[in-house]
DNA sequence: CATGCTCATGTTTACGCAAACAACGGCGAC
DNA sequence: GTCGCCGTTGTTTGCGTAAACATGAGCATG
């Protein structure tokens, strides 16, 4: 705070407040004075519509730059009943995944000319999901994309607004929805397979929170796996996606001597385990392997780097664009789910194990 | 949860688009019809306008209920020229900055009924400024917050539409936009000086990419702080955020033997720069200490848990959502800096120098 | 050289909402 | 009892745009 906060120095109010706030936009009506020629002929050329000779259009271009014009999209949506616009409802930008997929939803949105509008949900609740469908109602979105687990969708269900095209991500609501997600269940495999095939006799599992489905398919592919290999299927710990629940069930872990090897639901708490084991006095891998999931930019460079399923959410955040998209210009509800694949990336945090 | 009523939507209507997109939205006409009022009542109603008899209302409300009556925010918007959105213009949610600022900007804005548009910005170059600026003016926003270096606005400041607000993150544009920011220089001269004060020589520094101004402000922090101290100002290594940037910086770090202390522009760097230095056999703390920058969540359980400068960007988006609301309710462009403080948080990364 | 067609441009209208103004009925003041 | 005010509701209007329709000039065809 030593340095130079000239704070509260509120208004240097270039121009005196009050000329600021008049300055009406100037709409199609001034250009079109201004180029003499009907508003009509403002809105042809705007538009790119044929059938303006090139005179005209280039007389109309110079009235817009020399007023500055710019359409009202407001007006231009009253009209057209079309935002451009794809509304992301989702409970936080804390993982990974969500971030990711916003951030390549963004731009392919961008990329068809469409804006995207984030509508955070204050609880993962049913209250707050239902308070955000019916804030929704009144926001400019033509379609919808939600980021979020499906079992509180039931109550959003009913409130959706009609015509309003939604996709889902993250989520086993394919019966109901269009669903895009990672093939979380194949990934897990990978890795446990990953583990056995490394001559571990079992895996044992650090699953996510559970109610969290992608923690629950997880856990269910974890099991799956060990049993069709006639492996045992030990107790697990939980976590809740967190570095530090990580390090706490790592404790506990750590504690048991016939660990060999652990699949982690995320990198997160694959992170705190491994500091856990570190404390605990077991080596990463040479006496413990951890398997992680979500490839973080910084699992690489985690000591030692990590094992991880590695997931592709700028292909799911392009496929939800693309999708929704494609219900709306069709107006179609579509249903389903569309997986995109996930893989292994081997590194440092697995081994043999020792015996 | 068990209570999947399908009997209320026809959200799978697959049978062949026509059906779907004929159903015209329900208006205020509607309502005034079935409720046998008229428009401008229902109007009233809408918004909580006083002057409405009691029976009247509930008759209205009745009707909207019966109707699934929503107001058209795009009607609304051309009536008031407001949109209740702001555009945030952003190149990257890669850095966690910018990714908590947006959360914490989402929900400051919708706790005062404001939506948020996120607008990417293709390029961080010139021209992907300028064209995310010239798209904009056919947003629907009532406000701009931009999280991005300033260097890159020169362009965007002509074409920024006339009568929308603008207020910065991240940036030294104090003197023509109001800024808000974490005070960068007071963090990293507390993590300097917390370096010195464990009886180092001298810190090194593992700084930014140079056109990033965050990074060029940390660097000249951490040369003001060690003149200040009259210690040597080593040469400094430069890495570009990313973990494995700092990896590479650490080992040429780790060949030098005069090495004891490092400030990495950030925690990911960081990681990078401890895995580098492990791997060339120097521990840390014991024969290096390491200080980054940001808090990430995982940084307290990272190997060894990282001392850092907390910076507190719920706060920042807070303030940059309170700033540009009050210049748009006061229609005033206001101008300076505003920090918000930042705070050195000391885990087990540093240490005294050994000799 | 009148007919009919095409192309460029202008005029009308409606999108849904809400301010501004108008109308109407009831009630208190005198 | 009459006047006028207030509280409730209805009517008109316009926001900026673009589709639909109208106009009118130029031009080829018979």
């Amino acid at each position: 705070m030593t340095d130079g906060l000239d704070d509260e120095t509120p208004a240097l109010t270039r121009t005196g407040g009050a000329a600021v706030r008049t300055a009406r936009r100037v709409s199609m009506a001034d250009v079109a004075r201004v180029a003499g020629v009907s508003a009509q002929t403002v809105s042809r050329v705007s538009n790119g519509h044929p059938g303006v000779v090139e005179a005209t259009r280039s007389r109309v271009l110079e009235a817009m730059t020399e007023l500055g014009y710019r359409p009202n999209s407001a007006a231009r949506a009253l009209k057209s009943g079309s935002f451009r616009t794809i509304g992301v409802i989702l409970f936080s930008l804390a993982t990974t995944g969500n971030v990711r997929t916003l951030e390549a939803i963004a731009t392919s949105a961008a990329a068809e000319g469409y804006a995207i509008t984030v509508i955070p949900v204050a609880a993962p609740t049913q209250d707050g999901v239902h308070g955000a469908f019916t804030r929704l109602g009144e926001l400019a979105v033509d379609a919808i994309i939600l980021l979020m687990e499906v079992h509180l969708l039931d109550v959003a269900r009913v409130s959706l607004p009609p015509g309003v095209q939604v996709v889902v991500a993250d989520s086993d609501a394919g019966e109901s929805y269009a669903v895009v997600d990672t093939d979380q269940a194949d990934g897990t495999r990978q890795a446990v397979q990953h583990l056995l095939d490394l001559g571990h006799e079992t895996v044992h599992h650090l699953a996510g929170p559970a109610l969290s489905f992608a923690a629950e398919r997880r856990t269910s592919a974890w099991r799956a796996t060990l049993e069709e290999a006639g492996r045992e299927v030990p107790p697990i710990e939980r976590g809740d996606w967190s570095p530090s629940s990580g390090y706490e069930a790592g404790l506990r872990l750590a504690r048991r001597d016939d660990v060999t090897a652990v699949f982690a639901a995320n990198d997160q708490m694959a992170l705190g385990l491994v500091r856990a084991l570190h404390d605990a006095g077991r080596r990463v891998p040479q006496d413990v392997s951890v398997v992680g999931f979500d490839d973080l930019p910084e699992s690489s460079e985690f000591l030692p780097p990590l094992t991880t399923v590695h997931q592709d959410f700028a292909e799911v955040g392009r496929r939800l664009v693309e999708q929704v998209l494609r219900q709306v210009r069709e107006g179609v509800y579509e249903t389903g789910t569309r997986l995109v694949p996930t893989r292994l990336v081997e590194r440092a945090s697995t081994a043999p194990p020792l015996s």
